[in-house]
DNA sequence: TGGTAGTACCTTGTGTTACAAGGTACTAGG
DNA sequence: CCTAGTACCTTGTAACACAAGGTACTACCA
């Protein structure tokens, strides 16, 4: 409510391209979550774990990313991300709907 | 659920650019909820009235947007919205929150 | 041995919101 | 006066991000 709408509608617009950019990530290499949530960081994306968690059991359960536990030396095993090949093909398609979104948009903000 | 989950999260990634598009429309020149629909549409982000009206409605009472009635000739009178300075403020911000994201997202689909 | 810190996984509850569907009411033309 | 076109709005539903809380593994050290 009140008037942090600001940093409200800051945060919707992030969310759309959430899982998106997730995917993005993990298409440059396999990852898991700490990692992910890093990389998202540095790029402006904010995320959660609570967040994070069940948007990759969602990708998980839709075709789109599988995962490899790997032992770790400082801490519990980690599910290394990575896309399959329908997950590859999905990526694909919404790089294109990301560039003609951007292109609308660009053309709206001048 | 099952195979529509490209085209859904298609609308997933419009959907938190939504508000933003629809201040920027607004911005060009006083319009009524048609026209901005019709407009919408010419960008790639399909919109229906069911989320245009509440839309509207939320941006007016947080002091975004404003309107003046004005009798239509074929049809029942229209609202016409214009951006509120504060409106104008809030969506100077938002652009350059959308330069960021952007740019940040182009930077990973290379 | 057992206590603390760090890391990693996951779940539950809440609020917001887009959308589908349905509803009211005004104008104009036949 | 009845139909078509236009414009407004509401209700119910499902999806989803996030906050908060929980479990469990490793390593270090007293």
């Amino acid at each position: 409510m009140h008037e942090e709408s600001l940093e409200q509608k800051r945060s919707q617009m992030r969310k759309g391209l959430l899982e998106f950019c997730i995917l993005l990530v993990i298409s440059e290499d396999r990852t898991y979550s700490t990692d992910i949530l890093k990389k998202l960081k540095e790029t402006d994306l904010l995320v959660v774990e609570g967040t994070l968690y069940p948007l990759l059991s969602r990708l998980k359960s839709q075709g789109l990313v599988e995962y490899d536990w790997e032992e770790s030396k400082s801490g519990p095993p980690r599910k290394y991300y990575a896309l399959t090949k329908k997950g590859k093909e999905t990526l694909a398609e919404l790089k294109k709907t990301w560039k003609g979104l951007s292109a609308s948009i660009s053309s709206l903000t001048d």
